[in-house]
RNA sequence: GUGCCCGUAGCUCAAUCGGAUAGAGCACCAGCCUUCUAAGCUGGGGGUUACAGGUUCGAUUCCUGUCGGGCACGCCA
């Protein structure tokens, strides 16, 4: 909260004390919709008004009398049922001007976070192929709320977890393998299920310029031993499925088997590009990260068979048709989940659970996970093996992120994974640029659909939000320029002569920062500093049509200049959160 | 079938942990450039918040049911 809002909400709380000394109750401040309605509200007396057994107004006015007298408050009223409408003093109001250049930047830091440490885990794709526009949203939100926590006083740490334990890496490594050995003369038909992307043939060529024919195998010892791709080409035939899963596990037992230690070597080799391809991406769409954690390490150093050990000793895995069951069920979750495969595999679940019991392990105060909402059906047992081993699962939080469609003239454009024919991230930052599509895909709350509207994105035009937010940026530095003074002048200006409605209703918006930071980083919410932005450039248009600023009256026109420069600063800190260049011209 | 999310103007979406007369943008209509950037501004029409109940001073918000949409229900990750 601002310094002003911290003031007048203890001018409430000291008349609470005083009115009703034994009932707890938190002074919440709200800001009016209405202007009319003053500048804060608080509805006091309608929460007071039952346990008191006396009517809202009444009390109301009785908590008004109680206040203690503040050089802030112009005048305090009665209203409706029961509000009570605080009016400031225009001294009050203007204030925040000075409060904004002073901050210099730091206006809107809150103290929500006190400090604590928090984790933001984000995008974590399979590093199996390009980042698509569903994963840009993840890495949107994600970057954009990391951001926003820091402003509201958390230390954060950005982590991307790499999936490069798993089975999709071994038909990620068959894939590139087939590819590379078609390049040979291979007549081995490309299987349904492997990676189909031009990226694949891509890396197979490099594969055989670097390695030669290292990698080479006769067809015959490829196919060995291997059931063969159904001829069903029905993709929704559950046994073709099976039969093509089954034959993607014979092609990648024998390449193991017959590539040896050459296989591990693919296998990196593939990761690694396809790493160093998704990081560069996500670099240049603004999100960095402080830790790429390997899920093989958790293998690696045990971590994965001492969780399994530890549930075991505490009694809450069985053995059945095989395998090694989780008693999940113990702690909410619908069904068991097995744990351990027949073949002795770990599963995924083994290592995730290994992975969340490493975050917990590093001291994080809060762990926040930003998961795709196709994944929600795995939360309850993340949680039940979290509380298995002990943990508090409340310091775990796992925000969804709701699917992307794409609409370009109007039609929503298909995508599809199979056949690698799915919109790439950086096909969609190419097309419409940076600013647009960090902006458009924090337009929306994250647990909705998102509607991206490829046409409205790059148009260059007054439709496009993100421009309208940019220029009202770019037209104050415009004046600022064209004034040619110095910055620090500002700082100092006399604010008495700002008493327009605009003037007043732009310093309402200055003052609304520091909460809608505080509401965005509680509510895992970076929308809402978009819809902020919005408003606060809206208003700001409307200024600039109806007054000049480069006025002859000196005190009005520093006055003015001030007021507009303040609003540029937070236009620009906001526009920095979300990822979004603040430029200064246009 | 079970679980989770959602349903607000013609369209895309907001609505400050239950607040006052539910707000923007697009589209439509009528205006504003001799003046700091018209990528802008001003005004107008548009709503039974899917439906039916309930909780209370007050419900788009919370609860129950119905209808409609999305997602998930694997020894994949």
């Amino acid at each position: 909260m601002s310094p002003l809002s911290e003031s007048i909400k203890a001018l409430f709380q000291a008349a609470l004390h005083n009115v009703a000394p034994d009932i707890p109750l938190a002074v919440v401040l709200e800001r009016p919709r209405q202007s009319g309605h003053g500048e804060y509200a608080s509805t006091l007396a309608l929460q007071l008004a039952k346990a008191m057994g006396r009517p809202p107004r009444e009390l109301a006015q009785r908590i008004i009398d109680a206040l203690p007298p503040s050089t802030l408050v112009e005048t305090v009223e009665v209203a409706g049922p029961g509000f009570i409408n605080v009016f400031l003093t225009a001294a009050a109001k203007q204030s925040v001007v000075s409060d904004v250049l002073r901050a210099e930047g730091r206006w809107g830091s809150v103290d929500t976070g006190r400090g604590r440490h928090v984790q933001v885990e984000f995008v974590s794709s399979n590093p199996t192929g390009p980042l698509h526009v569903g994963h840009g949203r993840g890495a949107a939100f994600g970057a954009s709320l990391a951001n926003i926590l820091a402003k509201a006083g958390f230390l954060v740490q950005r982590e991307y977890y790499v999936n490069d334990a798993g089975r999709q890496m071994d038909i990620l490594a068959v894939s590139t393998w087939l590819r590379y050995l078609a390049g040979f003369g291979s007549s081995i038909a490309f299987p349904p299920n492997g990676y189909q992307g031009d990226y694949v043939a891509a890396m197979a060529e490099k594969l055989r310029r670097t390695a030669g024919q290292a990698f080479h195998r006769t067809d015959e010892a490829v196919l060995e031993a291997t059931p063969g791709i159904s001829p069903t080409q029905d993709d929704t035939d559950a046994a073709a499925a099976t039969c093509n899963e089954a034959h993607m596990d014979a092609l990648i037992a024998n390449a193991k088997r017959l590539l040896g230690p050459d296989y591990f070597s693919l296998h990196q080799q593939v990761l690694q590009e396809q790493l160093e391809d998704c990081r560069e991406d996500l670099e240049a769409f603004g999100v960095i990260f402080d830790e790429w954690f390997s899920e093989q390490s958790l293998f690696n150093d045990g971590a994965v068979a001492r969780v399994v050990e530890q549930l075991s000793a505490g009694g809450y895995l069985y053995e059945q048709d095989g395998a090694r069951w989780f008693r999940s069920t113990a702690f909410g979750d619908e069904k068991d989940r097995v744990i351990q495969r027949e073949n002795g595999i770990f599963t995924y679940f083994a290592s995730d659970i290994a992975y969340h019991a490493n975050k917990f392990a590093r001291g994080f105060d809060l762990i926040v996970d930003v998961w795709g909402a196709d994944h929600h059906g795995y939360i309850p047992r993340v949680m039940a093996a979290l509380s298995a081993l002990g943990l508090d699962v409340q310091r775990l939080q796992i925000p969804l992120v709701q699917f992307v469609s794409l609409y370009r003239h109007g039609e929503k454009a298909q995508m599809s994974t199979r056949k690698g024919q799915f919109v790439t991230l950086r096909a969609l930052r190419t097309e419409v640029g940076r600013d647009a599509a960090r902006f458009f895909y924090v337009l929306r709350k994250s647990d909705q659909h998102l509607d991206f509207d490829l046409d409205l994105a790059k148009s260059e035009s007054n439709d496009n939000p993100v421009y309208y937010i940019q220029y009202a940026h770019a037209r104050i530095h415009s004046v600022l320029a064209k004034w040619g003074g110095d910055i620090r002048q500002l700082h100092a200006a006399p604010l008495s002569s700002l008493t327009h409605v605009q003037e007043f209703g732009l310093m309402q918006w200055l003052r609304g920062y520091p909460e809608t930071i505080e509401l965005a980083a509680l509510e895992y919410a970076p929308h809402t500093v978009a819809f902020y932005l919005r408003d606060l450039a809206a208003a700001l248009h409307s200024y600039y049509n109806s007054t000049q600023f480069l006025v002859e009256d000196d005190t009005l026109r520093l006055a003015r200049l001030a007021l507009i420069y303040a609003v540029a600063s937070v236009l620009r800190d906001g526009l920095q959160l979300l990822g979004v260049s603040a430029p200064e011209s246009m």
